[in-house]
DNA sequence: CGCCGGATTGAAGGTACTCAATCCGTGTGG
DNA sequence: CCACACGGATTGAGTACCTTCAATCCGGCG
Protein backbone atom coordinates (compact mmCIF):
# COMPACT_ATOMS: atom_id res chain seq x y z
CA UNK A 1 0.00 0.00 0.00
CA UNK A 2 2.21 2.99 0.94
CA UNK A 3 6.10 2.53 1.36
CA UNK A 4 8.21 3.02 4.20
CA UNK A 5 8.12 6.27 5.93
CA UNK A 6 10.33 5.88 8.91
CA UNK A 7 13.38 8.07 7.94
CA UNK A 8 11.13 11.25 7.27
CA UNK A 9 9.04 10.80 10.14
CA UNK A 10 12.09 10.32 12.38
CA UNK A 11 13.44 13.42 11.17
CA UNK A 12 11.79 16.05 12.95
CA UNK A 13 11.36 13.84 16.22
CA UNK A 14 14.24 15.41 18.62
CA UNK A 15 16.85 17.78 17.97
CA UNK A 16 18.85 16.77 20.72
CA UNK A 17 17.67 13.31 22.18
CA UNK A 18 19.74 11.51 19.75
CA UNK A 19 20.80 14.27 17.46
CA UNK A 20 23.25 12.71 14.82
CA UNK A 21 20.34 10.12 14.36
CA UNK A 22 17.04 11.71 14.39
CA UNK A 23 18.12 15.54 13.18
CA UNK A 24 16.97 16.82 9.55
CA UNK A 25 17.43 15.42 6.87
CA UNK A 26 19.76 17.66 5.35
CA UNK A 27 23.14 18.70 7.63
CA UNK A 28 22.91 21.83 9.37
CA UNK A 29 25.22 24.30 10.62
CA UNK A 30 26.21 24.56 14.22
CA UNK A 31 23.73 28.01 14.59
CA UNK A 32 20.85 25.99 12.99
CA UNK A 33 21.33 23.06 15.66
CA UNK A 34 21.47 25.54 18.23
CA UNK A 35 17.88 27.12 16.95
CA UNK A 36 17.06 23.46 16.84
CA UNK A 37 17.12 22.74 20.46
CA UNK A 38 15.11 25.70 21.43
CA UNK A 39 12.12 23.25 20.39
CA UNK A 40 11.77 21.89 23.86
CA UNK A 41 10.41 18.53 24.20
CA UNK A 42 9.66 17.25 27.08
CA UNK A 43 9.17 13.35 27.43
CA UNK A 44 6.39 11.63 28.73
CA UNK A 45 5.32 7.98 29.26
CA UNK A 46 1.96 7.04 28.78
CA UNK A 47 0.46 3.19 30.02
CA UNK A 48 -1.52 0.85 28.07
CA UNK A 49 -4.94 2.38 27.62
CA UNK A 50 -3.70 6.19 28.44
CA UNK A 51 -4.69 8.75 26.27
CA UNK A 52 -2.64 10.85 24.85
CA UNK A 53 -4.67 13.39 23.73
CA UNK A 54 -8.54 13.71 23.63
CA UNK A 55 -11.30 14.58 21.03
CA UNK A 56 -11.58 18.08 21.85
CA UNK A 57 -8.36 18.83 23.49
CA UNK A 58 -6.80 22.17 22.17
CA UNK A 59 -3.98 21.67 20.44
CA UNK A 60 -0.16 22.28 22.35
CA UNK A 61 1.89 19.83 20.81
CA UNK A 62 2.56 17.41 17.92
CA UNK A 63 4.10 14.25 19.45
CA UNK A 64 6.99 12.09 18.51
CA UNK A 65 6.78 8.51 19.40
CA UNK A 66 9.93 7.45 21.10
CA UNK A 67 8.97 3.58 21.87
CA UNK A 68 5.54 2.07 21.99
CA UNK A 69 2.66 2.54 19.75
CA UNK A 70 -0.79 4.30 20.07
CA UNK A 71 -4.26 4.27 18.00
CA UNK A 72 -5.77 7.22 17.03
CA UNK A 73 -10.22 6.53 16.85
CA UNK A 74 -12.34 8.86 15.52
CA UNK A 75 -15.67 8.75 17.52
CA UNK A 76 -18.99 9.56 16.00
CA UNK A 77 -21.45 11.17 17.80
CA UNK A 78 -24.02 8.21 17.53
CA UNK A 79 -21.22 5.60 19.13
CA UNK A 80 -19.94 4.82 15.78
CA UNK A 81 -15.79 4.35 16.10
CA UNK A 82 -13.30 4.14 13.38
CA UNK A 83 -9.71 3.28 14.16
CA UNK A 84 -8.02 5.60 11.67
CA UNK A 85 -4.06 4.35 12.15
CA UNK A 86 -2.18 2.57 14.51
CA UNK A 87 1.25 4.54 14.58
CA UNK A 88 5.00 3.40 16.20
CA UNK A 89 8.03 4.76 16.56
CA UNK A 90 9.57 7.09 14.99
CA UNK A 91 6.01 8.65 13.40
CA UNK A 92 4.75 11.79 14.88
CA UNK A 93 0.73 12.05 15.93
CA UNK A 94 -1.30 14.50 16.71
CA UNK A 95 -1.79 16.66 13.14
CA UNK A 96 -5.65 16.68 13.01
CA UNK A 97 -5.34 19.28 15.44
CA UNK A 98 -4.32 21.98 13.24
CA UNK A 99 -7.22 22.08 11.27
CA UNK A 100 -9.44 23.65 14.03
CA UNK A 101 -6.79 23.73 17.05
CA UNK A 102 -9.00 21.28 18.55
CA UNK A 103 -8.12 17.54 18.18
CA UNK A 104 -10.43 15.82 16.50
CA UNK A 105 -9.96 12.15 17.42
CA UNK A 106 -8.40 9.87 20.24
CA UNK A 107 -5.49 8.94 20.93
CA UNK A 108 -4.34 5.86 22.72
CA UNK A 109 -1.52 4.02 23.73
CA UNK A 110 -1.94 0.12 22.52
CA UNK A 111 1.31 -0.69 25.42
CA UNK A 112 3.69 1.24 27.28
CA UNK A 113 5.54 4.45 25.67
CA UNK A 114 7.38 7.01 25.46
CA UNK A 115 6.87 10.19 23.45
CA UNK A 116 8.56 13.50 22.77
CA UNK A 117 6.65 16.60 22.82
CA UNK A 118 7.06 19.37 20.02
CA UNK A 119 5.11 22.29 20.80
CA UNK A 120 3.49 23.37 17.56
CA UNK A 121 3.60 27.20 18.26
CA UNK A 122 7.47 26.86 18.54
CA UNK A 123 7.75 24.29 15.75
CA UNK A 124 6.00 26.97 13.08
CA UNK A 125 8.47 29.51 14.65
CA UNK A 126 11.19 27.76 14.26
CA UNK A 127 10.26 26.11 11.00
CA UNK A 128 10.03 29.90 9.41
CA UNK A 129 13.80 30.10 10.33
CA UNK A 130 14.80 26.59 9.33
CA UNK A 131 13.59 25.94 5.36
CA UNK A 132 14.45 22.73 5.68
CA UNK A 133 12.34 21.64 8.97
CA UNK A 134 9.62 23.87 7.36
CA UNK A 135 9.88 21.41 3.67
CA UNK A 136 10.06 18.45 6.21
CA UNK A 137 6.66 19.20 8.31
CA UNK A 138 5.18 19.70 4.84
CA UNK A 139 6.14 16.03 4.16
CA UNK A 140 5.13 14.92 6.96
CA UNK A 141 1.35 16.64 7.12
CA UNK A 142 1.54 15.50 3.07
CA UNK A 143 2.17 12.16 3.71
CA UNK A 144 -0.31 11.81 6.16
CA UNK A 145 -2.44 12.47 3.08
CA UNK A 146 -1.61 10.47 1.13
CA UNK A 147 -2.03 7.12 3.39
CA UNK A 148 -5.46 8.08 4.20
CA UNK A 149 -5.90 7.88 0.54
CA UNK A 150 -4.39 4.29 1.10
CA UNK A 151 -6.59 3.69 3.17
CA UNK A 152 -10.13 4.93 1.13
CA UNK A 153 -9.13 2.79 -1.79
CA UNK A 154 -8.84 0.03 0.82
CA UNK A 155 -11.88 0.23 2.93
CA UNK A 156 -13.81 1.32 -0.80
CA UNK A 157 -12.54 -1.26 -2.96
CA UNK A 158 -11.12 -4.38 -1.08
CA UNK A 159 -12.42 -7.59 0.03
CA UNK A 160 -12.07 -8.67 3.53
CA UNK A 161 -8.88 -10.59 2.84
CA UNK A 162 -7.36 -8.61 0.70
CA UNK A 163 -7.75 -6.01 3.45
CA UNK A 164 -6.34 -7.71 5.83
CA UNK A 165 -3.19 -8.93 3.82
CA UNK A 166 -2.70 -5.24 3.13
CA UNK A 167 -2.42 -4.29 7.09
CA UNK A 168 -0.56 -7.22 7.12
CA UNK A 169 2.01 -6.19 4.90
CA UNK A 170 1.95 -2.32 5.87
CA UNK A 171 2.80 -3.44 8.76
CA UNK A 172 5.93 -5.80 7.61
CA UNK A 173 7.33 -2.96 5.88
CA UNK A 174 7.15 -0.29 8.33
CA UNK A 175 8.92 -3.23 11.10
CA UNK A 176 11.40 -3.56 8.40
CA UNK A 177 11.81 0.54 7.89
CA UNK A 178 13.04 0.03 11.63
CA UNK A 179 15.44 -2.67 11.53
CA UNK A 180 13.48 -4.97 13.10
CA UNK A 181 12.13 -8.51 11.34
CA UNK A 182 9.75 -7.95 8.42
CA UNK A 183 8.32 -11.55 9.07
CA UNK A 184 7.55 -12.36 12.64
CA UNK A 185 6.27 -9.72 15.30
CA UNK A 186 3.68 -9.34 17.81
CA UNK A 187 0.11 -7.76 16.93
CA UNK A 188 -0.07 -4.47 19.83
CA UNK A 189 -4.03 -4.47 19.04
CA UNK A 190 -7.20 -6.54 19.42
CA UNK A 191 -9.03 -7.89 16.43
CA UNK A 192 -11.75 -5.27 17.38
CA UNK A 193 -9.15 -2.68 16.72
CA UNK A 194 -7.71 -3.88 13.60
CA UNK A 195 -11.64 -4.77 12.50
CA UNK A 196 -12.74 -1.27 13.02
CA UNK A 197 -9.53 -0.12 11.04
CA UNK A 198 -10.27 -2.25 8.25
CA UNK A 199 -14.19 -1.76 8.16
CA UNK A 200 -14.39 -5.29 9.10
CA UNK A 201 -16.04 -7.03 12.10
CA UNK A 202 -13.97 -8.90 14.15
CA UNK A 203 -15.21 -12.26 13.72
CA UNK A 204 -14.25 -11.49 10.25
CA UNK A 205 -10.83 -10.46 11.28
CA UNK A 206 -10.44 -13.52 13.39
CA UNK A 207 -11.67 -15.85 9.91
CA UNK A 208 -9.49 -14.60 7.96
CA UNK A 209 -6.16 -14.78 9.92
CA UNK A 210 -7.67 -18.50 10.07
CA UNK A 211 -7.86 -18.84 6.62
CA UNK A 212 -4.50 -17.14 5.49
CA UNK A 213 -3.20 -19.72 8.14
CA UNK A 214 -5.24 -22.58 6.53
CA UNK A 215 -3.19 -21.81 3.43
CA UNK A 216 0.32 -21.49 4.74
CA UNK A 217 0.65 -17.85 4.08
CA UNK A 218 1.19 -16.40 7.62
CA UNK A 219 1.50 -18.23 11.00
CA UNK A 220 -1.02 -17.19 13.65
CA UNK A 221 -0.51 -17.54 17.26
CA UNK A 222 -3.19 -14.76 19.02
CA UNK A 223 -1.07 -12.04 18.69
CA UNK A 224 2.31 -14.00 16.81
CA UNK A 225 2.36 -13.78 13.46
CA UNK A 226 4.77 -15.08 11.21
CA UNK A 227 4.50 -14.48 7.62
CA UNK A 228 5.25 -17.09 5.47
CA UNK A 229 5.61 -15.79 2.15
CA UNK A 230 5.18 -12.19 1.41
CA UNK A 231 4.74 -12.84 -1.91
CA UNK A 232 1.97 -14.71 -1.91
CA UNK A 233 0.11 -12.30 0.31
CA UNK A 234 0.87 -9.34 -2.08
CA UNK A 235 -0.51 -12.03 -4.93
CA UNK A 236 -3.85 -12.28 -2.61
CA UNK A 237 -3.98 -8.10 -2.01
CA UNK A 238 -3.97 -7.79 -5.96
CA UNK A 239 -6.86 -9.84 -5.68
CA UNK A 240 -5.90 -13.25 -7.29
CA UNK A 241 -8.85 -15.54 -5.78
CA UNK B 1 -19.67 14.99 8.38
CA UNK B 2 -17.49 17.32 8.07
CA UNK B 3 -18.19 20.91 8.63
CA UNK B 4 -18.06 23.69 5.82
CA UNK B 5 -14.51 24.83 5.12
CA UNK B 6 -14.93 27.62 2.58
CA UNK B 7 -13.63 30.23 4.51
CA UNK B 8 -10.28 28.79 5.85
CA UNK B 9 -9.71 27.37 1.85
CA UNK B 10 -10.17 30.36 -0.09
CA UNK B 11 -8.33 32.60 2.13
CA UNK B 12 -4.83 31.73 -0.08
CA UNK B 13 -6.41 31.09 -2.92
CA UNK B 14 -5.46 34.72 -4.66
CA UNK B 15 -3.70 37.50 -3.47
CA UNK B 16 -4.55 40.01 -5.99
CA UNK B 17 -7.36 38.50 -8.44
CA UNK B 18 -9.70 39.46 -5.86
CA UNK B 19 -7.60 40.81 -3.05
CA UNK B 20 -10.42 42.01 -0.62
CA UNK B 21 -12.43 38.82 -0.51
CA UNK B 22 -10.11 35.94 -0.75
CA UNK B 23 -7.08 37.59 1.37
CA UNK B 24 -5.65 36.03 4.29
CA UNK B 25 -7.67 35.95 7.27
CA UNK B 26 -5.53 38.55 9.35
CA UNK B 27 -5.52 41.79 7.92
CA UNK B 28 -1.81 42.33 6.68
CA UNK B 29 0.03 45.39 6.43
CA UNK B 30 0.90 47.45 2.96
CA UNK B 31 4.55 45.75 2.99
CA UNK B 32 2.77 42.47 3.59
CA UNK B 33 0.31 42.65 0.48
CA UNK B 34 3.44 43.67 -1.13
CA UNK B 35 4.91 40.00 -0.21
CA UNK B 36 1.90 38.10 -1.17
CA UNK B 37 1.65 39.85 -4.25
CA UNK B 38 4.81 37.67 -5.51
CA UNK B 39 3.31 34.53 -5.40
CA UNK B 40 2.76 34.64 -8.97
CA UNK B 41 -0.61 32.79 -9.82
CA UNK B 42 -1.51 32.40 -13.73
CA UNK B 43 -5.01 31.30 -14.09
CA UNK B 44 -5.69 28.07 -16.35
CA UNK B 45 -8.84 27.21 -17.42
CA UNK B 46 -9.70 23.28 -17.72
CA UNK B 47 -12.02 21.65 -20.15
CA UNK B 48 -14.65 18.93 -18.61
CA UNK B 49 -12.40 15.43 -18.59
CA UNK B 50 -9.34 17.34 -18.51
CA UNK B 51 -6.61 16.12 -16.44
CA UNK B 52 -5.28 19.21 -13.55
CA UNK B 53 -2.07 16.75 -12.62
CA UNK B 54 -1.78 13.08 -12.51
CA UNK B 55 -0.53 10.21 -10.58
CA UNK B 56 3.55 10.88 -11.09
CA UNK B 57 3.49 14.33 -11.95
CA UNK B 58 5.88 16.57 -10.54
CA UNK B 59 4.77 18.89 -7.71
CA UNK B 60 4.88 21.96 -9.22
CA UNK B 61 2.00 24.38 -7.64
CA UNK B 62 -0.63 23.86 -5.49
CA UNK B 63 -4.39 24.86 -7.19
CA UNK B 64 -6.65 26.57 -5.87
CA UNK B 65 -10.02 25.96 -7.78
CA UNK B 66 -11.81 29.39 -9.48
CA UNK B 67 -14.41 28.40 -11.41
CA UNK B 68 -16.37 24.70 -11.78
CA UNK B 69 -14.64 21.60 -9.72
CA UNK B 70 -12.70 18.36 -10.13
CA UNK B 71 -13.01 15.18 -8.93
CA UNK B 72 -9.46 13.28 -7.50
CA UNK B 73 -8.93 9.60 -7.60
CA UNK B 74 -6.52 7.18 -6.89
CA UNK B 75 -5.12 4.23 -8.82
CA UNK B 76 -3.83 1.04 -8.19
CA UNK B 77 -1.43 -1.02 -9.91
CA UNK B 78 -4.29 -3.81 -10.50
CA UNK B 79 -6.76 -1.41 -11.54
CA UNK B 80 -9.04 -0.77 -9.04
CA UNK B 81 -10.02 2.85 -8.51
CA UNK B 82 -11.07 5.14 -5.86
CA UNK B 83 -12.40 8.66 -6.21
CA UNK B 84 -10.80 10.22 -2.52
CA UNK B 85 -12.67 13.57 -3.40
CA UNK B 86 -14.74 16.16 -5.51
CA UNK B 87 -13.56 19.76 -4.99
CA UNK B 88 -15.51 22.78 -5.87
CA UNK B 89 -14.68 26.39 -5.72
CA UNK B 90 -12.51 27.77 -3.39
CA UNK B 91 -10.84 24.60 -1.94
CA UNK B 92 -7.02 23.88 -2.88
CA UNK B 93 -6.09 20.33 -4.50
CA UNK B 94 -2.68 19.28 -4.99
CA UNK B 95 -1.36 18.73 -1.20
CA UNK B 96 -0.74 15.15 -2.12
CA UNK B 97 1.89 15.61 -3.80
CA UNK B 98 4.43 17.17 -1.10
CA UNK B 99 4.82 14.12 0.41
CA UNK B 100 7.17 12.33 -2.52
CA UNK B 101 7.42 15.65 -4.74
CA UNK B 102 5.15 13.90 -7.13
CA UNK B 103 1.38 13.62 -6.95
CA UNK B 104 -0.06 10.84 -5.69
CA UNK B 105 -3.71 10.96 -7.61
CA UNK B 106 -5.15 12.10 -10.86
CA UNK B 107 -7.02 15.38 -10.41
CA UNK B 108 -10.00 15.46 -13.00
CA UNK B 109 -12.08 18.62 -14.13
CA UNK B 110 -15.35 17.51 -13.71
CA UNK B 111 -16.89 20.70 -15.60
CA UNK B 112 -15.07 23.41 -17.49
CA UNK B 113 -13.41 24.93 -14.58
CA UNK B 114 -10.33 27.43 -13.94
CA UNK B 115 -7.63 27.21 -11.15
CA UNK B 116 -5.06 29.51 -10.26
CA UNK B 117 -1.76 27.87 -9.98
CA UNK B 118 0.39 28.71 -6.31
CA UNK B 119 3.99 27.61 -7.20
CA UNK B 120 4.83 25.81 -4.38
CA UNK B 121 8.14 26.57 -3.72
CA UNK B 122 7.27 30.36 -4.08
CA UNK B 123 4.20 29.22 -0.97
CA UNK B 124 7.19 27.95 0.99
CA UNK B 125 8.99 31.31 0.76
CA UNK B 126 6.49 33.83 1.44
CA UNK B 127 5.03 31.25 4.73
CA UNK B 128 8.43 32.00 6.11
CA UNK B 129 8.06 35.26 5.81
CA UNK B 130 4.27 36.08 6.46
CA UNK B 131 3.35 33.92 9.93
CA UNK B 132 -0.68 33.99 9.08
CA UNK B 133 0.06 32.03 5.52
CA UNK B 134 1.86 29.69 7.30
CA UNK B 135 -0.61 29.16 9.87
CA UNK B 136 -3.35 29.13 7.06
CA UNK B 137 -1.65 26.70 4.87
CA UNK B 138 -1.03 24.14 7.66
CA UNK B 139 -4.64 24.59 8.40
CA UNK B 140 -5.70 23.76 5.37
CA UNK B 141 -3.11 20.36 5.49
CA UNK B 142 -5.00 19.60 8.68
CA UNK B 143 -8.62 19.71 7.48
CA UNK B 144 -7.38 17.37 4.38
CA UNK B 145 -6.50 14.73 7.30
CA UNK B 146 -9.53 15.85 9.02
CA UNK B 147 -11.32 15.18 6.09
CA UNK B 148 -10.15 11.88 5.24
CA UNK B 149 -11.00 10.97 8.88
CA UNK B 150 -14.65 11.12 8.01
CA UNK B 151 -14.63 9.50 4.60
CA UNK B 152 -12.64 6.40 6.78
CA UNK B 153 -15.48 6.84 9.27
CA UNK B 154 -17.82 6.41 6.35
CA UNK B 155 -16.59 3.62 4.18
CA UNK B 156 -15.53 1.70 7.35
CA UNK B 157 -18.90 1.85 9.33
CA UNK B 158 -21.88 2.99 7.33
CA UNK B 159 -24.16 1.48 5.50
CA UNK B 160 -25.35 2.49 1.86
CA UNK B 161 -28.05 4.87 2.43
CA UNK B 162 -25.93 6.49 5.59
CA UNK B 163 -23.36 6.87 3.22
CA UNK B 164 -25.11 8.78 0.34
CA UNK B 165 -27.00 11.01 3.07
CA UNK B 166 -23.70 11.74 4.48
CA UNK B 167 -22.50 12.79 1.04
CA UNK B 168 -25.67 15.10 0.13
CA UNK B 169 -25.47 16.62 3.33
CA UNK B 170 -22.03 17.36 3.28
CA UNK B 171 -22.77 19.01 -0.26
CA UNK B 172 -25.45 20.99 1.03
CA UNK B 173 -23.03 22.16 3.47
CA UNK B 174 -20.75 23.13 0.99
CA UNK B 175 -23.31 24.47 -1.72
CA UNK B 176 -24.11 26.39 1.09
CA UNK B 177 -20.68 28.13 2.41
CA UNK B 178 -20.31 29.53 -1.03
CA UNK B 179 -24.20 31.07 -1.07
CA UNK B 180 -26.22 29.22 -3.44
CA UNK B 181 -29.05 27.22 -2.16
CA UNK B 182 -28.51 24.09 0.22
CA UNK B 183 -31.41 21.95 -0.82
CA UNK B 184 -31.03 22.19 -4.44
CA UNK B 185 -27.99 21.59 -6.93
CA UNK B 186 -27.01 19.57 -9.62
CA UNK B 187 -24.36 16.97 -9.39
CA UNK B 188 -21.64 17.56 -11.41
CA UNK B 189 -20.19 13.54 -11.20
CA UNK B 190 -21.76 10.22 -12.21
CA UNK B 191 -23.38 7.50 -10.53
CA UNK B 192 -20.28 5.24 -11.02
CA UNK B 193 -17.70 8.56 -9.79
CA UNK B 194 -20.12 9.09 -6.24
CA UNK B 195 -19.80 5.00 -5.99
CA UNK B 196 -16.21 4.95 -6.20
CA UNK B 197 -16.33 7.79 -3.65
CA UNK B 198 -18.71 6.08 -1.48
CA UNK B 199 -16.90 2.28 -1.62
CA UNK B 200 -20.31 1.48 -3.60
CA UNK B 201 -21.62 -0.44 -6.77
CA UNK B 202 -23.19 2.10 -8.98
CA UNK B 203 -26.22 0.39 -9.51
CA UNK B 204 -26.75 0.86 -5.08
CA UNK B 205 -26.13 4.14 -5.36
CA UNK B 206 -28.91 4.46 -7.90
CA UNK B 207 -31.70 2.53 -5.39
CA UNK B 208 -30.48 4.83 -2.58
CA UNK B 209 -31.26 7.74 -5.22
CA UNK B 210 -34.47 5.83 -5.40
CA UNK B 211 -35.02 4.82 -2.08
CA UNK B 212 -34.64 8.39 -0.90
CA UNK B 213 -37.18 9.75 -3.32
CA UNK B 214 -39.89 7.67 -2.46
CA UNK B 215 -39.11 8.13 1.19
CA UNK B 216 -39.64 11.85 0.19
CA UNK B 217 -36.43 13.25 1.44
CA UNK B 218 -35.57 14.08 -1.81
CA UNK B 219 -36.42 14.56 -5.56
CA UNK B 220 -34.33 13.37 -8.13
CA UNK B 221 -34.27 14.10 -11.72
CA UNK B 222 -31.03 12.18 -12.60
CA UNK B 223 -28.76 14.48 -11.78
CA UNK B 224 -30.93 17.37 -10.31
CA UNK B 225 -31.20 17.45 -6.52
CA UNK B 226 -33.38 18.68 -4.48
CA UNK B 227 -33.39 17.97 -1.17
CA UNK B 228 -36.62 17.82 0.90
CA UNK B 229 -35.92 17.54 4.49
CA UNK B 230 -32.24 17.73 5.32
CA UNK B 231 -33.54 16.93 8.89
CA UNK B 232 -34.77 13.41 8.08
CA UNK B 233 -32.03 12.92 5.99
CA UNK B 234 -29.71 13.88 8.93
CA UNK B 235 -31.78 11.12 10.80
CA UNK B 236 -30.95 8.83 8.11
CA UNK B 237 -27.03 9.59 8.57
CA UNK B 238 -27.20 8.73 12.15
CA UNK B 239 -28.39 5.75 11.37
CA UNK B 240 -31.97 5.34 11.85
CA UNK B 241 -33.65 2.60 9.92
C1' DC C 1 -34.62 8.56 -36.39
C1' DG C 2 -31.55 5.75 -34.18
C1' DC C 3 -27.56 5.42 -31.56
C1' DC C 4 -24.94 5.98 -27.40
C1' DG C 5 -23.76 6.56 -22.59
C1' DG C 6 -25.54 7.03 -18.32
C1' DA C 7 -29.26 5.82 -15.19
C1' DT C 8 -32.79 2.83 -13.47
C1' DT C 9 -34.81 -1.45 -12.18
C1' DG C 10 -35.06 -6.52 -11.49
C1' DA C 11 -33.46 -11.12 -9.96
C1' DA C 12 -29.98 -14.16 -8.21
C1' DG C 13 -25.98 -14.90 -5.69
C1' DG C 14 -22.11 -14.09 -2.53
C1' DT C 15 -19.65 -11.78 1.11
C1' DA C 16 -19.55 -10.25 5.40
C1' DC C 17 -22.58 -9.38 9.46
C1' DT C 18 -25.10 -10.95 13.47
C1' DC C 19 -25.88 -13.88 17.13
C1' DA C 20 -24.32 -17.56 19.71
C1' DA C 21 -21.38 -21.18 21.49
C1' DT C 22 -16.84 -22.55 22.55
C1' DC C 23 -12.00 -22.08 23.20
C1' DC C 24 -7.87 -20.41 25.15
C1' DG C 25 -4.51 -17.77 27.86
C1' DT C 26 -3.88 -14.89 31.76
C1' DG C 27 -4.54 -13.54 36.12
C1' DT C 28 -6.78 -14.13 40.59
C1' DG C 29 -8.31 -16.07 44.71
C1' DG C 30 -9.29 -20.06 47.50
C1' DC D 1 -1.22 -25.35 43.29
C1' DC D 2 -5.29 -25.67 41.13
C1' DA D 3 -9.86 -24.01 40.02
C1' DC D 4 -12.19 -20.53 38.28
C1' DA D 5 -13.31 -16.27 36.14
C1' DC D 6 -12.56 -13.07 32.62
C1' DG D 7 -11.57 -11.00 28.24
C1' DG D 8 -10.16 -11.82 23.84
C1' DA D 9 -10.16 -15.05 19.99
C1' DT D 10 -12.11 -18.68 17.29
C1' DT D 11 -15.68 -21.16 15.00
C1' DG D 12 -20.45 -22.15 13.41
C1' DA D 13 -25.12 -21.15 11.44
C1' DG D 14 -28.40 -18.17 9.51
C1' DT D 15 -29.32 -13.85 7.43
C1' DA D 16 -29.05 -9.16 5.55
C1' DC D 17 -27.04 -6.21 2.51
C1' DC D 18 -24.76 -5.28 -1.35
C1' DT D 19 -22.89 -6.95 -5.66
C1' DT D 20 -23.30 -8.97 -10.06
C1' DC D 21 -25.39 -9.66 -14.29
C1' DA D 22 -28.92 -8.43 -17.26
C1' DA D 23 -32.69 -5.93 -19.27
C1' DT D 24 -34.76 -1.60 -19.93
C1' DC D 25 -35.24 3.30 -19.84
C1' DC D 26 -34.11 7.98 -20.87
C1' DG D 27 -32.00 12.19 -22.79
C1' DG D 28 -28.74 14.21 -25.89
C1' DC D 29 -26.53 14.24 -30.25
C1' DG D 30 -25.09 12.94 -34.79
Amino acid sequence: MQRSVLPSQLKIACSNCNLRELCLPVDLSVDEMKKMELLSHAKHYYARGSYLYRSGDKLQSLYAIHSGSFKTQFLHEDGREQVTGFQMVGEIIGLDAISTDRHSCDAIALESSEVCELPFNKLEVLSRELPSLQHHLHKIMSSEIVRSQGIMLLLGSMRAEQRLAAFLLNLSQRFAARGLSPTMFQLRMSRHEIGSYLGLQLETVSRAFSHFQEDGLISVKVRSIEILSLQRLQLCLNGSP
